[in-house]
DNA sequence: CTCAGTGTTCAGTG
DNA sequence: TCACTGAACACTGA
């Protein structure tokens, strides 16, 4: 489920369960894709008797930090969720199911017990979402790679300006997309900034105006904020949002103010946007 | 039954 | 190097 604010609120739910106990328990489940090749015994020796520093995150990524590394990243994919036992999960289905409640819950790849009786499951449906450990997760593979996460370290207007100059040619949304350019920006997030910032997706990033370009960075912090305040909580987005109205997609998709949407594919992803406002 | 979807990576092309 | 496409991963709900 996730996008940066998702993964936020995911963080503080890692960060409260689990830092400063201990691991008593682990299961794990044998699934190649989401371990990267590694076997349940492997990641349940990396575990089992760790304590738990604390958690962090960075762009879509998350990872514990624990007393004696290697330390374990994980990444939601599209549909991974973490919870805690007795906790309602952050989106329950319209229609809530006996399984939602059920422990572990359905698609749990990775089940952890801590000392003080606290249990966390990671759970992966689509298993586009990853396990992955690293003797130091800011420093290696995917998360040194990624680049400034709009919530911790929103560049300067200056630095932001810099950093579009050296991708002159990308396509605005295909940009906000790009996980080295912006980490935790995903497909409603860029959609919605560019809806807010008034900026036709299939723009260039040559073409943006300084005024467009202050817009878009204004943008971007705000969006992800404002999220991120009420916790992830969709509910709770402000209602002039086109992420209320974006899949409205059959025809006559509107947003609050009665504006029309329509939708184009970029960079393979469908892009929601409203051709009266984004210029 | 079919298809697209809050995502990432890698191979291949230009 | 950069920009872009398509494929692969696998399940759910419309």
């Amino acid at each position: 489920m996730p996008e940066l604010p998702e993964a936020e609120h995911t963080r503080g739910i890692l960060e409260r369960l689990a830092a400063g106990r201990r691991v008593v328990a682990v299961e794990v489940a044998d699934d190649p894709i989401v371990f990267e090749d590694r076997d349940p015994a492997w990641v349940t020796a990396r575990l089992a008797g760790r304590r738990v520093v604390a958690a962090h995150r960075r762009g879509k990524y998350l990872w514990l930090e624990l007393d004696e590394g290697p330390h374990p990243i994980l990444h939601l994919g599209m549909t991974g969720t973490v919870r805690s036992r007795g906790d309602e999960p952050l989106r329950l289905s319209s229609s809530p199911k006996a399984t939602d409640r059920a422990w572990p819950p359905r698609f749990t790849k990775l089940a952890l017990t801590f000392d003080d009786g606290g249990e966390l499951a990671f759970t992966n449906a689509r298993r586009l979402g990853r396990v992955l450990f690293r003797d130091a997760p800011r420093d290696e593979k995917p998360i040194a790679r990624l680049g400034f996460d709009p919530l911790t370290d929103m560049p300067s207007a200056r630095d932001f300006e810099a950093r579009l100059a050296r991708r002159p040619k990308a396509i605005l949304k295909a940009l906000l997309l790009d996980q080295t350019f912006a980490a935790g920006v995903g497909n409603w997030i860029a959609d919605e900034v560019l809806y807010q910032a008034g900026l036709d997706p299939r723009r260039r990033v040559a073409s943006l105006s300084a005024e467009e370009t202050a817009r878009l960075r204004a943008k971007i912090r705000h969006v992800i904020a404002t999220a991120v305040r009420v916790d992830a909580r969709k509910d709770a987005f402000p209602k002039t949002w086109l992420f209320h109205h974006r899949w409205g997609k059959d025809r006559d998709a509107k947003t609050s103010r009665g504006e029309v949407i329509e939708h184009l594919e970029i960079g393979g992803r469908t892009t929601a946007w409203v051709p009266t406002r984004q210029r």
